[in-house]
DNA sequence: ACAATGACTTGGGTATACACAT
DNA sequence: ATGTGTATACCCAAGTCATTGT
């Protein structure tokens, strides 16, 4: 077995995937792409608003909500009432308070809930079965919008089965309103919010909260009527099965309390579908067949690792690997760097504490040290920089400021511990500049008439006032929470008069920032020229810090302004007020005998610390999420530089043992425990697919999902699907609520167990109910040492770009076509992870003209090539001059030709990359040094590749990598 | 044992700088 | 020289994952 096949052919491959998503990207992206996703995400939240009205009816009985209830006067059309009454529940947990929120959120909203569902009971179910069909329906006209012309006949065959669903659904209603006891499953089917709220913990998670284990209890009495018969053979097979699956067999026969409560964990655990193993069993036929299939395989894949163990004791590399590992041993240190990075990571427990003691001793010595070290450093640089240069004076400048920046931490020791710096000095953290009163001709308007606002007030009206044409002024969540925030700093009075949004008067205020911005893009150069030269001297004061010897750029010294949050997708806090962050919110982290920075005048800092094993300078925590946000060194800095090497050493590793936990994973599909089948498919997911891992996720954030927290909705199956066996079609917003559409052939084994997985579950319940992010790394992490889910992404996305550069890469091309192949590798990963970016504006306009240009070239061209024959001609019995002019001529149309083909390639490089964003794989993804290899090998200049920042980031690649490196 | 928190990486959007054509 | 369109810098949100606290 090929090391380079089989992870080609089987995994990520982005030559057959490749094609796969980029005709998805092509069809379905160029179309509104972006538009679309997000409709289709509104869709599925809108079928959910209709139960918060219900409930918040319910609600206003009990409770006054002013400012909403006089909103709802205002809003005449339903659809409003409907966002309305969304944005209503989002405000009411705003009220409770973020800290409240987070400790009492489960209980007491278990507990409300429980309360409301028998009033709303009657009405949800004819609301969720409604909706349901609904979403069918949606779905399916998504799908008709988002296939193109090319994908009608496809699209034919998904109404069908939209059809299909719609009758399954139906007998589901039926089943649904037979039961007594129906509550859960509502929850599930008509309101995913809801479903959050509990529901999506992992079943794994132990809850200790009595409500849920009720809930729990519920469910299995629901299922208990119905699943009778699946029940029955649990108990016939219980014996064969291992320990934990009889627990829950046990469980799910016994309906006393007492017993669920003794065995909490399995009671939670015990999900929809448990009794799947047992009767996954009962269809014995197919699955024997299969195992035994795959037991021949194995049998082959059991004498390949004998073989493997033979030549190669702890790494089963087959020979094309060694060769490359030796290659690899020869051309650099890194194997050695294998053992200082993975030491660092083991004493990290047992050090930390000694540390703290320690710390304050030790450092303070080692600060010393560092300090004359870096007295030392200076001095020798002066003396660099005296050292007399042959180059001009001007190049002697550039040089020696190159030099003397560039600092060699590669070439350094590492250090083991958990130490991040002995010495660290800055001058602390920029603050934005105070507000400036509106001048006082501009005016807002309230209900008509013209107010004047306190100067609080005022400020944060600018912010929504800014954003007045803005797409986040038409969502209805972002107004609610504006005006929730923007009424808490009113004064009393102010409050009083301001109770509707509506008839609030931004015109003036938004003209006025707009006359603004406009005046500062009209700056003249001399304007221009003095603004940077500030905030260049800006930057070096507060730009920089000193580390451990060294003059370090820092990334964000300046601190976030005040403003609105822009929360991505439909994110529940977007439009509250980010407050202004003051000194006193505001941590410091330096070097005990550094100069500590000083707070403006008047103030000062929330703390000052001197911890070493963290990177940060200063650090503050953020109103609206409760996060703490840190002002961090630049990418260009040793401290990142070095995670990032170590990184991409941690895929390296990776790439050595990926056989071997492919081989693993693949096994675990036939194990007899569902929580093992469930993190090997989910690995393998992990693994081809490069999904992120998908944590949990609070309900306050936007509803987005990774591969652990994957829901059944977020998945079809299709047997056959464009003549290919066994696709599954994921469909999902992942980070940044940037969707993920992936029509997938997997192997029939993965198809089955998907099946399995899936069998007597809502839309809404977890694909993988046995898994989460914990369980898988801890897996993971026992399979390699420092091995977590996003490290796949990593390995797969730099083995691709090297695969892809192979294959591209012809040693005759020209520079231009060789970043072509450059980008098309990098593009092959960019789509392999999902990165995408929206169509720029005008790109349509600017693909026309570069299209006109290349016929202006190609007429040009014609023209040239008559001229040169004429010349040709005149050179034939001319004289010599008539001969340079036929060189000319030649040359001529030479260089024209050669500009077509520039301009060519620039057409299809730019029109393939309208929609995939390069820059973050390029960034977070690629080893650099694979890149850098290539440029060194092909002779392509590095500048073509990398830009100024990205070779500051990358500079240990260039220094590091040699022609031959090899990820 | 689990939720919460902390620290750090990853990510897309947007304002601005810059390059390039006219 | 000027305008236009693209590339880059900047911004900060949103992930991942380990550790901490309860």
């Amino acid at each position: 077995m090929d090391v380079d096949n089989s992870a080609s052919d089987e995994h990520c491959s982005p030559s057959h995937k490749t094609k796969e998503s980029e005709k998805h990207h092509v069809n379905g992206i160029n179309n509104g792409y972006s538009e679309k996703h997000k409709s289709h995400k509104s869709d599925h939240k809108d079928k959910h608003r209709d139960k918060d009205r219900d409930k918040d009816r319910d609600r206003s009985k009990s409770k006054d909500y002013k400012s909403s209830s006089k909103d709802k006067d205002k809003h005449s059309s339903s659809k409003d009432k409907d966002r309305h009454s969304s944005h209503k529940s989002s405000s009411k947990d705003k009220e409770r308070g973020v800290g409240d929120r987070h400790k009492d959120r489960h209980r007491d909203k278990d507990r409300e809930k429980d309360k409301e569902k028998d009033k709303d009971r009657h009405r949800d179910d004819k609301k969720s079965s409604s909706s349901s069909k609904d979403k069918d329906h949606k779905n399916s006209h998504d799908k008709e919008h988002k296939s193109s012309s090319k994908d009608k006949e496809k699209d034919g065959k998904d109404r069908e089965k939209d059809k299909l669903k719609d009758g399954k659904d139906k007998d589901r209603e039926k089943s649904r309103h037979s039961s007594s006891k129906d509550k859960d499953r509502d929850r599930h089917s008509s309101s995913k919010d809801k479903h959050k709220d509990k529901d999506r913990h992992h079943s794994s998670s132990k809850s200790k909260d009595k409500d849920k284990d009720r809930k729990d209890r519920d469910r299995k009495s629901d299922k208990h009527n119905s699943d009778e018969k699946k029940e029955k053979r649990y108990v016939e097979d219980s014996s064969k099965e291992d320990s934990v699956d009889e627990d829950e067999q046990k469980l799910v026969i016994k309906e006393e309390p007492e017993s669920q409560i003794e065995n909490e964990q399995n009671a939670s655990t015990a999900s929809s579908c448990d009794y799947n193993l047992s009767q996954f069993k009962d269809e014995p036929k197919e699955e024997e067949e299969e195992e035994q299939d795959i037991e021949t395989e194995g049998e082959g894949e059991l004498t390949m690792d004998v073989k493997k163990e033979e030549d190669d004791s702890d790494e089963d590399l087959p020979l094309a690997a060694r060769v490359e590992s030796t290659k690899r041993k020869i051309e650099s240190d890194d194997d050695e760097d294998d053992v200082p990075l993975t030491v660092r990571k083991k004493p990290k427990k047992e050090k930390k504490e000694k540390e703290r003691k320690k710390r304050s001793v030790v450092s303070d010595e080692d600060e010393e040290d560092y300090k004359s070290a870096k007295k030392g450093k200076k001095k020798k640089k002066g003396e660099v920089k005296s050292e007399p240069n042959t180059d001009s004076p001007k190049k002697r400048k550039k040089k020696d400021a190159e030099e003397q920046e560039v600092w060699k931490w590669w070439e350094e020791e590492k250090r083991a511990d958990g130490v991040k710096w002995v010495f660290l000095e800055h001058k602390g953290p920029v603050f934005a500049p105070p507000y400036e009163p509106l001048p006082e001709k501009i005016k807002f308007y309230y209900d008509g008439h013209e107010m004047k606002l306190s100067l609080d007030a005022e400020e944060v009206a600018g912010f929504y006032a800014k954003m007045l044409d803005h797409d986040y002024t038409t969502k209805d969540i972002f107004n609610t929470n504006f005006f929730k925030d923007w009424r808490k700093v009113m004064t009393d009075k102010e409050r009083a008069k301001i109770t509707d949004l509506k008839k609030c008067d931004f015109k003036k205020m938004h003209a006025y920032f707009m006359d603004i911005a406009e005046k500062n893009r009209n700056r003249t150069k001399e304007e221009k020229q003095a603004l940077k030269e500030k905030n260049e001297s800006i930057q070096k004061e507060y730009g920089f810090c000193t580390i451990d010897g060294h003059k370090e750029k820092i990334g964000n010294y300046k601190i976030e302004p005040p403003g609105l949050f822009r929360g991505r997708g439909e994110h529940p806090k977007m439009g509250m007020l980010k407050r202004r962050v003051l000194p006193e919110d505001v941590m410091i982290n330096c070097s005990k005998n550094s100069k500590i920075p000083v707070p403006p005048d008047g103030h000062k800092w929330k703390e000052v610390r001197h911890d070493n094993t963290v990177t940060w300078l200063a650090s503050w925590t953020e109103n609206v999420q409760n996060q703490v946000k840190y002002v961090m060194l630049n990418p260009s800095s040793k401290l990142k530089g070095e995670k990032d090497w170590q990184k991409y050493e941690t895929a390296r590793r990776l790439h050595k043992c990926i056989d071997k936990i492919r081989r693993e994973y693949k096994e675990d599909w036939k194990s007899k425990e569902m929580r093992i089948r469930q993190r090997a498919v989910a690995l393998y997911f992990i693994d081809k697919l490069a999904l992120r891992a998908g944590n949990e996720k609070d309900e306050d954030q936007a509803d987005t999902v990774g591969c652990c927290s994957l829901r059944v909705e977020h998945i079809e199956l299709h047997e056959r699907k464009d003549d290919k066996e066994y696709v599954v079609v994921f469909d999902f917003l992942g980070k940044d609520s940037i969707r993920y559409y992936n029509e997938v052939p997997v192997e029939k084994r993965v198809f089955k167990n998907l099946q399995l997985f899936m069998e007597n579950k809502n839309p809404g319940d977890d694909l993988f109910d046995r898994l989460n992010t914990t369980i898988m790394n801890k897996h993971l992490n026992e399979l390699m040492e420092g091995l977590t889910a996003k490290v796949f992404r990593t390995y797969n996305a730099s083995f691709t770009l090297q695969q892809q550069l192979d294959k591209l890469t012809d040693p005759n091309y020209s520079v231009s076509e060789m970043i072509l192949a450059y980008n098309r590798a990098n593009r092959a990963v960019a789509i392999l992870c999902n990165h995408q970016r929206s169509v720029p504006k005008g790109h349509q306009k600017s693909m026309d003209r570069l299209k006109e240009k290349i016929d202006a070239k190609r007429e040009s061209i014609a023209d040239a090539e008559r001229q040169v024959k004429d010349a040709q001609r005149d050179a034939k019995h001319g004289s010599v001059k008539e001969k340079v002019v036929y060189d000319k001529k030649k040359k001529m149309l030479a260089r024209l030709k050669e500009q077509l083909v520039k301009l060519e390639v620039q057409e299809t490089d730019r029109d393939e990359n309208k929609t995939i964003a390069l820059g973050t794989s390029k960034l977070n993804y690629l080893d650099p040094r694979i890149s850098v290899a290539w440029c060194k090998k092909y002779n392509v200049p590095i500048e073509k590749i990398y830009n100024k920042t990205q070779r500051d980031k990358f500079r240990w690649a260039i220094d590091m990598a040699g022609p031959d490196y090899i990820f």
